[in-house]
DNA sequence: TATATGATTGCCT
DNA sequence: GGCAATCATATAG
């Protein structure tokens, strides 16, 4: 199981997020050791999507100068970057920055299938192990992310995705994002059928 | 400067 | 099914 090349992040936005399902999740924390997951449930951000964070963002092509303020900033960065973000006041969620350098995008990691370390990231979250992983906030807290991780490389340790077992099409499933009010209508969200660990949310052009 | 809202979750009725 | 938690950032004034 090797971790996940820059170069694999550099691709468009979109395909990285179909592709990223049945990769694995590598936290080799300090102190708890090894935790890992198979993701399985995936959402694409691109710079010019209105749900994105860099959407009120530009760039300057001739000097490379970003205008605007705020976290999205941090959406141009290298492929392969650990963008870590406080949702709601409440809750960190995972992403890896895509495209370029230079050009905005994220993959939000938003479930994955517990594999290694479950023991602890029961102790971390007290609930079974259904409900362990299965969606965007849950897997940050069981897998001891936060800010901490924002800006870190992913392509190795202590934390970084590996690659696993390709999941074929007819095991996956798309839909509009989860929880957004813009862009609602674009087919960014991919899944793995079947999985009990995908998570509960109402895709967002939906009633 | 002030107010509103969000890539969510879990507890309460 | 309803809603509070809790804060960074966006947007209005």
């Amino acid at each position: 199981m090797e971790p996940l090349p820059t170069n694999f992040f550099a691709e468009s936005t979109v395909s990285t997020a179909r592709h990223l399902l049945g990769a694995h999740l590598v936290h080799e924390h300090p102190a708890a050791g090894r935790l890992a997951g198979r993701i399985v449930e995936t959402e694409a951000y691109t710079e010019d999507d209105p749900a994105c964070h860099a959407s009120h963002l530009s760039r300057n092509p001739e000097t490379g100068t970003i205008t605007g303020q705020g976290r999205g900033r941090d959406l141009f960065a290298a492929p392969g970057t650990a963008y870590v973000y406080l949702i709601y006041g409440v809750h960190w969620l995972l992403n890896v920055v895509t495209e370029p350098e230079g050009t905005a995008g994220a993959v939000l990691i938003r479930a994955v299938e517990p594999m290694a370390g479950v023991d602890i990231m029961q102790e971390w979250r007290s609930r079974p192990t259904t409900d362990l992983t299965n969606g965007p906030g849950k897997l940050t807290e069981a897998f001891g992310v936060d800010d901490e991780q924002h800006g870190m490389d992913l392509t190795g340790p202590p934390l970084y995705l590996a690659d696993g077992e390709a999941v074929p099409d007819e095991e996956v499933a798309t839909s509009s994002r989860i929880g957004i009010t813009k862009g609602v209508e674009r087919p960014w969200r991919w899944y793995v059928t079947g999985s009990s660990f995908v998570s509960k949310g109402t895709p967002s052009d939906q009633k």
